[in-house]
RNA sequence: GCGAGAGUGGCGGAACUGGUAGACGCGCUGGACUUAGGAUCCAGUGGCCUAAAGCUGUGGGGGUUCAAAUCCCCCCUCUCGCACCA
């Protein structure tokens, strides 16, 4: 690697031969900072354009949603990306660094029915509040590609895309059972339900309810992207595991039950093809299309349809829980089991999932464990068709389902064999009797998207009496959610009621018609995002080819983890289907993917008054009823908790590159972020020390001769090495790993050793300057990405004139590396007991001699013999006697 | 229950392919300068021991190795994800 001069002697003589900036001697954050935003501002830094001759780097941070203020987490995600975005520009990179907002969504509508105002000028209000505290952090995002999605020439496209995803059958409405959550009043995806509960809030059950809604096929690509789990090699191992269980792909069989004295036929999905001789009863879900049928004028429709009402009615919380007792209730109705012509049992059970498989399971109590304690309770017959090896089970004797390997038995020409080897065969007699077939089922479900809500963009269809469901035609797009209209105190959609936009006619037979009212769940806006910031000018199409696939992949995406499933498989989702739709040449969207850590805090709690903010409690004692402060875990920072820290506080206090130096050194991204005010103070301190340092040198500093890479120094060769081993381990921890922290802390080192160079200030001469200064600019430049603004100041303090982010990123030169001495440690049977310098020239040979030779060590051999001496590369020495 | 990850000083965290455990920072102790310090600087700071010498030490137990925070086996704890998925 070569040598770059870290001090640039052209800047330096026009900087002579200009007024010399003045420096203030104290480091006074606000004033720098402003000053830099201002000229950043000015000169376009942070404008990027496509230049196909250049490597192009995306960097993309999920955009925010407009709460009205920045919180912590968004502080640390994006601080983090812009220490990338800014080292990857340095590097020579093209990089596009670009912010949006995230901008449907329900806060808008509850904070408009709760004081009045639109849900537009509150979100535009919180789009420019927030923006100006992103712009006081100093990210280098390229404000000219910002885009809010609530924009009609944003939504636009995305109705587009809707109307193509229909006419290919990717997005299809059907009458179904949804989750329901009362609170928001309006429909949720299965992903958005978390433990039973809507995962904007924990405090209301989700319920189901039967609905029309629209879906989009993700299931078509299910596969395929389960597959490409195996292709993303930058992307963290927990997410994909969680997208994969998410996915959910199970190989079984699919097998057809008729029903005794009818024609229907009841569909199962099962894994355990191999037990179907054992299956003694078919159970269904509560909501399966079949059960109404089935029980129609029976003697049992009373008590069936009392069991369904009590099942719905329970929140899918309970409902799904292991804890919830298996209950049922016979259908009144029987069907054949397929291979053995046995009349079985037909029941509504309350564990069985409409929503897997086919809602449908056959039972088979001595080898499922569900099955099994429904058995018992509603005293089944129970046939065993697996035996174990050693053992035989008795089905009156058996205590629990045995679910182990074993030959079959009681299954007609299949006996004897294992029931591992009968999967096969099985399917196949199956096949061959029509009565079912091999199949792969998934746990994924199509996306619901229908909200019935007001502030997200309107699905583009309309029905017709005549026409039936009539899309828009995409030249009447966008369909415009209407501003001016009357929201509903108690929540829910003002859009049916609004005739203004309901009414319509229809596009084909131009009659009365009506439109959709529900409008898209967020989700689908944030599932093409990305794309849009390659273009979001372009208007003759969603996305204008060229720039977008100069753009895509994003090379590094960086967000939170709570998107793993959510966010980031709509997006893969999305992604292929704009492939196929021809909008986009990438199949997968985020090729490098960095999940970090929640920002925590530790509560404090009293025992009478709850969480205590921190100003509650002083001196341990609560303020309020003076008893004990409960000191507790740290947990993610949350208003309810009481143990949120406003970033503005600290940037108002410290300055934004405090903050953002703290929220690097605490932690590497990745892991949870423990905040301490006390570490605050620790990097202001930095800071302060790294501004004397140029503030108090700078005359010689100035005036020093630049380093040439072979005027090696003999008198500072310590710091000319430390200073290119530190440019080295920056570079790597940011390349390699994005460990911040320890970047961090190789600089303070750095300065550490400037430092103590420079206490013996009035013994050096020249030449020992321009060592100190080239560590110094290492050290100004190094931190750069980390904060911007003091290392542009001090770059400028110290005669340069360009901005940091256009100069080259520091490289160091291996021959500088390179220890004339060695530290070689000296262990008697693996333990230290001495050290000893010795010349790096020397070889392994001679190191043993001299360790041998070693007086404290010769002290702790003794007159042992020795039996082997082992010696580790200039490093060790171990003597084992 | 299943799956993944993690347990290192008073605290956040270092230790990259096994080779000086505790970098860097916070806190704490002592000192200097100060009218003062919550400013700054210097020194110290895993534990045991008055100190040195020494011993000991990376959740617990065992193993591999000249050498283990790191590799293997068993156990414990915590976090996250999934959880009646047929």
């Amino acid at each position: 690697m070569s040598t770059r001069r870290c001090s640039g002697a052209g800047n330096l003589e026009m900087s002579l031969k200009q007024e010399r900036v003045m420096m203030q001697s104290k480091y006074e954050p606000e004033g720098v900072e402003s000053k830099w935003q201002r000229r950043w501002r000015a000169e376009g830094l942070f404008k990027v354009t496509e230049d196909m001759s250049r490597e192009k780097y995306y960097l993309l941070e999920m955009f925010p949603y407009p709460s009205g203020k920045i919180h912590m987490g968004h502080v640390r995600n994006y601080t983090i990306g812009d220490v990338v975005a800014r080292y990857k520009r340095m590097q020579g990179k093209n990089v596009i660094h670009p912010m949006g907002w995230d901008a449907f969504g329900l806060p808008a509508e509850n904070a408009a029915i709760e004081n009045g105002t639109h849900p537009a000028k509150w979100t535009y209000d919180n789009i420019s509040a927030m923006k100006r505290q992103l712009e006081r952090m100093g990210f280098s995002y390229d404000w000219d590609r910002e885009l809010a999605t609530c924009d009609p020439s944003y939504y636009r496209w995305e109705q587009l895309f809707f109307l193509e995803m229909y006419e290919r059958g990717l997005a299809y409405k059907k009458r179904t059972h949804v989750n329901w959550c009362e609170k928001c009043q309006t429909v949720l995806a299965n992903e958005q339900v978390e433990e039973g509960r809507c995962w904007r809030h924990s405090d209301k059950e989700v319920t189901i309810k039967e609905m029309d809604s629209w879906f989009l096929r993700i299931t078509r690509y299910a596969d395929e992207m389960l597959e490409f789990c195996e292709r993303l090699p930058g992307w963290p191992e927990r997410v994909l595991t969680m997208q994969k269980n998410w996915i959910g792909k199970s190989y079984g069989a699919l097998i057809r039950f008729p029903v005794a004295g009818s024609d229907e036929v009841i569909e199962v999905f099962t894994t355990r093809q191999d037990t179907l001789f054992g299956a003694t009863f078919l159970c269904l879900a509560p909501e399966h299309p079949l059960v109404k049928e089935l029980i129609r004028g029976l003697p049992q429709e009373r008590d069936v349809l009392s069991f369904i009402e009590r099942t719905l009615k329970m929140d899918r919380f309970m409902r799904t829980s292991d804890f919830t007792e298996k209950e049922g209730v016979f259908s009144g109705r029987n069907c054949l089991n397929p291979v053995t012509g046995e009349k079985i049992p037909i029941y509504i059970a309350n564990f069985v999932l409409f929503d897997y498989g086919t809602g449908a399971i056959m039972a088979v109590p001595t080898h499922d464990q569900r099955d099994f304690e429904f058995a018992r309770k509603y005293g089944l017959p129970l046939r065993v068709v697996i035996q174990p090896e050693g053992r035989t089970l008795h089905p009156e004797k058996m205590t629990e389902a045995y679910v182990g390997e074993g030959a079959l038995i009681n299954s007609g020409r299949f006996d004897g064999m294992r029931n591992t080897d009968a999967m096969e065969d099985i399917a196949d007699y199956l096949k061959s009797r029509g009565s079912g077939e091999k199949t792969v089922n998934y746990r994924l479900r199509d996306w619901g998207i229908s909200r019935q809500r007001y502030w997200g963009a309107p699905i583009p269809i309309v029905y017709c009496d005549k026409c039936g469901t009539v899309p828009v035609p995409k030249d009447q797009l966008p369909v415009v959610l209407p501003l001016e209209l009357q929201l509903r105190p108690n929540g829910g959609s003002p859009l049916p009621f609004e005739s203004s936009f309901y009414m319509t006619n229809c596009p084909i037979c131009g009659g009365p018609a009506r439109r959709e009212t529900d409008t898209m769940d967020t989700f689908v806006e944030s599932s093409w995002y990305f794309d849009r910031y390659a273009c979001p000018d372009y208007d003759k199409g969603p996305l204008d080819p060229e720039r977008v696939s100069y753009w895509m992949p994003v090379d590094q995406y960086i967000g939170g983890i709570e998107h793993a499933i959510l966010h980031l498989l709509y997006s893969r989702f999305f992604t292929r289907v704009l492939n196929d739709l021809g909008y986009l040449k990438v199949r997968e969207p985020f090729t490098n993917l960095l999940t970090q850590g929640m920002v925590c805090k530790e509560i404090e709690s009293c025992p009478t008054h709850g969480y205590l903010y921190p100003q509650e409690s002083t001196g341990g004692k609560c303020s309020r009823c003076g008893s004990d402060v409960i000191r507790g875990a740290s947990l993610k920072m949350s208003k309810s908790k009481k143990n949120v820290v406003d970033p503005q506080d600290l940037i108002d206090r410290y300055g934004a590159d405090t903050v953002r130096m703290f929220c690097l050194f605490a932690s590497p991204p990745e892991r949870d972020l423990e905040w301490n005010d006390k570490g605050v103070e620790g990097s202001f301190r930095f800071l302060h020390r790294l501004w004397r340092l140029v503030a108090d040198n700078r005359e010689q500093l100035i005036s020093s001769v630049p380093l040439d890479a072979d005027n090696a120094h003999e008198s500072l060769s310590g710091l000319h090495r430390k200073t290119h081993q530190t440019i080295k381990k920056v570079t790597e921890d940011i390349e390699n790993r994005f460990h911040f922290n320890t970047a961090i802390a190789a600089v303070m080192e750095l300065v550490n050793d400037i430092n103590r160079v420079i206490e013996k200030k009035d013994s050096l001469e020249a030449g020992d300057w321009a060592v100190v200064r080239e560590a110094v600019d290492a050290s100004v430049t190094l931190l750069s990405p980390v904060v911007p603004h003091i290392c542009d100041e001090l770059w400028e303090v110290l005669g340069n004139r360009a901005c940091l982010l256009s100069v080259p990123w520091p490289s160091y030169n291996e021959a500088a590396l390179k220890e004339e001495k060695r530290l070689v440690v000296l262990q008697v049977n693996g333990k230290v007991r001495s050290r000893i310098e010795v010349s790096a020239s020397l070889g392994d040979e001679e190191i043993k001699e001299l360790a041998l030779s070693d007086s404290r060590l010769k002290q702790f051999i003794g007159d042992r013999p020795v039996k082997k001496t082992v010696v580790v590369q200039k490093k060790l020495v171990n003597v084992v006697v």
